[in-house]
RNA sequence: UCCGGGGUAGCUCAGUUGGUUAGAGCAUCUGACUGUUAAUCAGAGGGUCGUGGGUUCGAGUCCCACCCCCGGAGCCA
C-alpha cells in the first residue's frame, strides 16, 4: 500500500492507496472520489466504461467519511489538487459511513465542540494539531540539545503549587489530592540533581474562566535552571520562544498557508525581546490613559495597550510582590517587586510565559508561606532545598496552547489541543 | 460571580406592527449529465420554534420564571 504524500514517486504505477472519503462527484458515467489518508488529499477518478460494475456501484455507498480502498493508475494532472490522481481500476468500501455530522461549511463552536471527535478531520483542525505536535516535538529537541534532563512531574499532589481556590481536588484514599497546577517545585528539587531540568505535562486550573485563552487542563513546559539569574532566564525565553516559531516555519509551512496565517508577522520573532518593568509600564499605561495604580495586576487591556507599540514578544519585568506567587526572589533594587517576566505575545494572544528568579533565602521564602497563608507542613520538603545547600535558580513555564494559537494566528486555543477540557465542557 | 449576545429542520440562518398551512441554503433520498474542484440542474422527505407558565379570538413574535450556549471581565499559561 502506497500513502498519499508518495504518489509522485509512482507515476505510472499500478499502486493502492486506503483512506477516507472527503467529499464525492458524481456525473452519471465518470465520478470523483476525493480521499484523505492522513497523509494527504488525493483525487481518484472512476469512468464506468473502464471499472467493474461493483466498482461503479461502490462509489455510490462511499459517503462522505467512508473508509475505503482504491486501486488504480497514478497520473500528473493539472486538474488532481495536489498534482496527482489515481484512475481507479477497483474501489472498495471497507467502512460505510452514516451520513456525517460535519459537512464543508460554517458551523457553529458548540456543534464542533460536541463532535470533536469527528472535528478533528477537518483540514484547519488538522493543520493545527499537527503545528502543535511539531511545536511539541520542538520543545523536547531545544531543551535535549541544550543538555536539559526531562522530569516528569507527578499530576497528582498533596501540595500546592500557587493559589488553592483554583485546584481540581479528588479523592486519594480517603485524603485530599489535588491536580497540579503547576510542576515547578517539583523540577526545583531535580534542578540540584541534574543542574538543567524541565517538565512537559497537563496541568489543571479549576478558574471559571470562559475567555479564548483559557482552558482548565492545559499543557506546560516548565524549565529550570540552577544558577540563573533572572537575566539569564529571559535569555533563554527569548531563545526558546524564537526556536518554536522558527520550527514551525520551517516544518509546517503547508499547515500555516491552510490556516491562512500571514507569516511575515512572526518570521522575524528573533532575540533579542524588548523588555520594560513593571514601574514603567505602569507609567507608560497612565500616560496613555489607563486608571492602574502602581500595585495592581496588569489587566488584559493594559497588557494588550502595551503589546500593540511592538510585533516581537514583550516582557515585563519585575512585578509587585503582593501581584506574584510567594517563591519569586526579592528584587534586590527595589524590594517591593520580585525578580519575575511575564512574556506577552503579539497580535493579542496575552501572557504565554510567566518565570522568575526563586527565592533562595530560607528565612524569606518562610516569611512568605506564612504571609499567603500557606499551609506550611506541605512545603517542608519544598524547605528544604534551602537548608541542603541552597543555590540561586530560575526557571519559567510556557503555555503549549497559547503559544500554538499565537504560532498559527488561530483565535481560540481550544482549537489548538485534541480535546479542549473548558469550564463546561468534559465530553467527549 | 458580573456585563452583553443568543436558542426556529441533521447543519447554518431568515421570519415584518401578533394573523391563514413557519421558509431558504447546505446535507439526505430519487432522477439527468464523461473532467468535476464546496460541480450543476429537476423533484421529494424532514419542525415539541430551549423549557414551563401567562396575556390574547389568535403567540416563533408580547410578558414572567428557569435551563443551556457564545463573547467579554476578573484570575491565569
Amino acid at each position: 500500500m502506497v500513502e498519499i504524500k508518495d504518489l509522485g514517486q509512482h507515476v505510472g504505477e499500478t499502486v493502492t492507496v486506503a483512506g477516507w472519503v472527503e467529499t464525492t462527484r458524481s456525473h452519471g458515467k465518470v465520478a470523483f472520489v476525493v480521499l484523505r489518508d492522513g497523509t494527504g488529499l488525493a483525487q481518484c477518478v472512476l469512468v464506468k466504461k473502464q471499472v467493474s460494475e461493483a466498482t461503479w456501484e461502490a462509489h455510490g455507498l462511499a459517503t462522505q467519511e467512508s473508509a475505503v480502498s482504491v486501486t488504480g493508475e497514478v497520473r500528473a494532472d493539472d486538474r488532481a489538487p495536489g498534482g496527482y490522481e489515481l484512475g481507479v481500476t477497483e474501489m472498495t468500501v471497507t467502512g460505510q459511513a452514516a451520513e456525517y455530522p460535519i459537512q464543508p461549511k460554517e458551523h457553529g463552536v458548540d456543534f464542533l465542540l460536541d463532535h470533536r471527535h469527528l472535528w478533528l478531520r477537518s483540514s484547519m483542525q488538522r493543520s493545527g494539531l499537527r503545528v502543535r505536535a511539531e511545536v511539541e516535538q520542538a520543545i523536547h529537541d531545544f531543551f535535549y540539545g541544550r543538555g536539559f534532563v526531562r522530569i516528569d512531574t507527578p499530576i497528582l499532589t498533596g501540595s500546592i503549587g500557587e493559589h488553592a481556590g483554583t485546584l481540581f481536588s479528588t479523592d486519594y484514599f480517603g485524603e485530599k489530592a489535588y491536580l497540579a497546577q503547576t510542576g515547578q517545585l517539583y523540577v526545583e528539587a531535580a534542578c540540584p540533581a541534574f543542574r538543567k531540568v524541565y517538565c512537559f505535562g497537563p496541568t489543571f486550573r479549576a478558574e471559571k474562566s470562559k475567555t479564548r485563552r483559557h482552558l482548565t487542563e492545559f499543557w506546560m513546559v516548565e524549565p529550570e535552571v540552577a544558577f540563573a539569574d533572572s537575566e539569564d532566564n529571559m535569555r533563554l525565553q527569548e531563545d526558546f520562544v524564537s526556536y518554536l516559531v522558527e520550527r514551525a516555519l520551517e516544518r509546517c509551512p503547508e499547515e500555516l498557508e491552510i490556516l491562512e496565517r500571514d507569516t511575515s508577522r512572526i518570521e522575524h520573532v528573533k532575540p533579542p525581546f524588548p523588555r520594560i518593568s513593571y514601574t514603567d509600564a505602569v507609567t507608560r499605561l497612565q500616560a496613555k490613559g489607563s486608571e492602574i495604580q502602581w500595585g495592581d495586576d496588569l489587566g488584559a487591556g493594559d497588557e494588550a495597550v502595551l503589546t500593540e507599540d511592538y510585533d516581537l514578544p514583550v516582557f515585563v519585568a519585575n512585578y509587585p510582590k503582593e501581584a506574584k506567587a510567594f517563591y519569586m526572589k526579592e528584587n534586590p533594587e527595589d524590594t517591593r517587586t520580585v525578580l519575575c517576566d511575564d512574556l506577552l505575545a503579539p497580535e493579542g494572544y496575552g501572557e504565554i510565559i510567566g518565570g522568575s528568579q526563586r527565592e533562595d533565602d530560607l528565612d524569606r521564602l518562610l516569611e512568605r508561606i506564612r504571609e499567603e497563608q500557606l499551609p506550611e507542613e506541605a512545603y517542608s520538603w519544598y524547605l528544604d532545598l534551602r537548608r541542603y545547600g541552597t543555590f540561586p535558580h530560575s526557571g519559567f513555564g510556557l503555555g503549549v496552547e497559547r503559544t500554538v494559537a499565537w504560532i498559527t494566528g488561530r483565535h481560540h486555543i481550544r482549537e489548538l489541543i485534541p480535546f479542549p477540557r473548558l469550564m463546561n465542557r468534559l465530553f467527549p
